[in-house]
DNA sequence: CGTCAACTTGACACCGTGTAAAGTTGACAA
DNA sequence: TTGTCAACTTTACACGGTGTCAAGTTGACG
C-alpha cells in the first residue's frame, strides 16, 4: 500500500534478507524473508526467479552499500609490499563479519550451481587481491625464499578464508581486533624472508 | 537372501554410505545409500533412525577401521615438542583424506542439532591435540614468546582444518605431499620462536 | 474511466526425509 | 513338520521447503 515503488521494495527484500542471514540464528526460508519485508512470499517471485539469485543479488548489495573499492584503495596505494600485505589483510579482514552470513548460506547451498558458481567468483577476486599482495612482495625481495608466488598466493588466500575467521572468531572466541592481529602477524612469519614486528 | 545377518548388512551400509560420500560426486540421498547397499530405503530405517546418525555412525566406522589410536602413536611417543608437532601434523593432516567426504556431508547438516553436536566433538579431539603439541612445544622453551598457549592452540587447530585442506588439496590442486610439506613448514614458520628448516 | 503493474490469496507439483502397516522369506527350535 | 521370530520388502502417506500457476485486488496515472 505505502510503497508500490517495485525498486524500493527489491531493496527492502535485500535488507531484510541481508539482516536475518546477518542474525545467523536459524535458517532463512524464503517465507521468512517475505514476512520480514511485509509481503507475501510469492511476491518474492516477482523479484527474484529463485532462492539463489536472490541470496546472490543480496551479495552484490552488500558490496554496493559498503564500497568495496574504497575499503581496498589503501591497499592498492601502498608502496612498499609488507604494506600492501598489511592493508590487504586489514581491508579484507574488516569485510569477513559483513558478508558473514550470506557466505555461510551460499555455501549452504552446495547443491546450486548457480550459487556455487557466485560464492566461487567471490573468492577468486579476493585470489586475486592475494596474488598482487605476494608479488609486491616478490618484487621488494621479501618473501621468503622457499616459496613460489603461486604458493604464498594459496597459503595467503587459504589463510583468509571466512571458515577461518568464523573459527577463529565464532568457534574460539577471538575479538575481530584479535582474529586482525594474530593473522597478520601470523602472516608475516609464514611469509616474508625476515619478520618485521 | 545371502547375507541375512544383521551385523553383515549394517557394515554394508556404513561402507557403501562411506564410498558414495567420499566420491563426493553428489548429494547422497538415502535412496542412494539403499541401492548401493542392495536393501530398500526403508532397511536402512531398521538400522539407523535417521539420516544424521547413519553419518555419525560412518564416522566411527571410519575410525575403526584406519585405527586411529596407532596413528596418533608417532606424536605421542615424540620427545622434543617439534617431533611431536610434526607428528601430529602428519598424523592428521594423512587422516582428512579418509574423513574428509563424511565432513562435507555431515557440515552440510548443520540444521540438525545431532550432527553438528558430533562433528563439533570432532573437533574437539583435534584440538585436543594441537593444545598437546603447543604445551610440548611451550615446556621445550620454543613458542614463539608473544603467543599464548591458547592462541597457539587456535592457530594450529585453525590451520590443520578439514575445510583448509579442501581449499589447498582440491581447490588449489596441491597433492597430499605438498599439503603436508608446506603446512607443515607454515606452522614452523608460524608458531616456533626461530624456525629450523 | 480504463488500464497497467505491483501485489495478494489459494492451490498444487516436486523432492527428500521420516513413519506406518501389511506381506515375504529363511533360519532355527520344539 | 510346524511355528515363530527377525530381517527385509512393498506400498502409502505426512511433512516441510521451493517453485509454479491462475485468478483476484488495489492504486497510480493517462
Amino acid at each position: 500500500m505505502m510503497s508500490r515503488n517495485p525498486a524500493d521494495t527489491r531493496t527492502r527484500i535485500l535488507e531484510t534478507a541481508w539482516k536475518l542471514l546477518e542474525s545467523g540464528d536459524k535458517a532463512v526460508r524464503m517465507s521468512d524473508i517475505s514476512k520480514g519485508a511485509g509481503i507475501s512470499r510469492q511476491a518474492l517471485y516477482l523479484h527474484f526467479p529463485n532462492r539463489a539469485e536472490l541470496l546472490i543479488a543480496v551479495t552484490r548489495h552488500i558490496d554496493s552499500v559498503n564500497d568495496v573499492d574504497t575499503r581496498l584503495a589503501p591497499s592498492r596505494a601502498a608502496t612498499r609490499g609488507v604494506e600492501r600485505l598489511e592493508a590487504f589483510i586489514a581491508a579484507w579482514g574488516g569485510y569477513i563479519p559483513q558478508i558473514h552470513g550470506i557466505s555461510v548460506a551460499l555455501r549452504a547451498m552446495q547443491g546450486d550451481p548457480e550459487a556455487a558458481a557466485a560464492w566461487d567468483d567471490r573468492m577468486q577476486a579476493v585470489r586475486h587481491g592475494c596474488a598482487a599482495a605476494i608479488r609486491a612482495l616478490a618484487t621488494d625481495g621479501d618473501l621468503r625464499e622457499d616459496l613460489t608466488e603461486e604458493a604464498a598466493t594459496d597459503l595467503l588466500w587459504v589463510l583468509l578464508s571466512v571458515e577461518n575467521w568464523e573459527r577463529l572468531v565464532r568457534d574460539c572466541g577471538w575479538s575481530q581486533d584479535a582474529y586482525l592481529r594474530e593473522v597478520t602477524a601470523l602472516a608475516h612469519h609464514a611469509l616474508l624472508a625476515q619478520s618485521g614486528t
